[in-house]
DNA sequence: TAAATTTGTTATGCAAGACTAACATTTTAA
DNA sequence: TTAAAATGTTAGTCTTGCATAACAAATTTA
């Protein structure tokens, strides 16, 4: 049952509620609106769509929690996230913000498997230091 | 005045345009609605779009072409697509099907920046084949 | 604790991008 | 050279994701 594809703009907001969780113990609507630049309304609206395919419990001026399908899809974005921005930063050497702005929009694309290969990828060069060396020294 | 950005959508439909005058010299709307597997009706819609914007040349059942700035643009598109592409397949050794269909959707999505960057990457790749071979049997 | 402020919800609307169905035009072939 | 088939267009609808404005509830503070 808990189980749906999210849509990227839904992944976000799953993604914020799940950081912000994390951060603080618990979530406001006002804050995933700043944090997303989007109106209030916006929230609400999302939010009704995530606690519906049951990744959150919400209710009508109810605390937000995240349920446990919400956790497992929420880590495993973030997982993307993290492994794509960890390529661009320290393979490619691409600047901090620049790297997370496109490593979030990459992460509700990119596939399982070449996931994967990237995250090898990614530990195979750290373990090569001298190789990312000479191509950032090219 | 024929400088606007383009949504994926129609950078999607500029470069089938591109892609089937190249190979064909010229592209008929039901070409374009079979490569993207949309309907007749959004072809036409997409056309008059990218007409209004000056990247094709476009009237009720006229013939499409593709002016300079489509050209150019289309261009910019292929050579991401081709970049990234290119990183998947002989870089991480994703299957050429995946690597293609996952630059499908990146390339409406990396900065230039990036581009250059993994461009440079690739090609510091193949001059060092055994790098990835070590990387590949690893 | 009552008033003011903040936060959340609802109703409504808009834009993009897709669809189907009906109609128009063009092309093919009998 | 017409009749049939293929292609292109239009009109109307749907979905997603966003917005604003007005209202409701909760929280803060005087």
């Amino acid at each position: 049952m808990p189980e749906a594809k999210l849509s990227s703009s839904l992944e976000d907001y799953l993604e914020c509620v799940y950081n912000r969780i994390n951060l603080n113990g618990a979530v406001k609507a006002i804050e995933i609106s700043k944090d997303l630049n989007v109106s209030r309304a916006s929230v609400t609206e999302a939010l009704n769509k995530l606690a519906q395919k049951e990744y959150i419990n919400y209710g009508r001026y109810e605390m937000i929690s995240i349920t446990e399908a919400g956790i497992k899809k929420a880590r495993e974005i973030i997982n993307k996230h993290n492994v794509i921005q960890s390529f661009f930063e320290d393979v490619l050497g691409i600047s901090s913000t620049e790297a997370a702005n496109t490593a979030c929009q990459i992460e509700h694309i990119i596939t399982e498997n070449i996931l994967e290969k990237l995250s090898s990828f990614n530990k195979f060069c750290s373990s090569e230091p001298d190789f990312i060396n000479r191509f950032k020294n090219k």
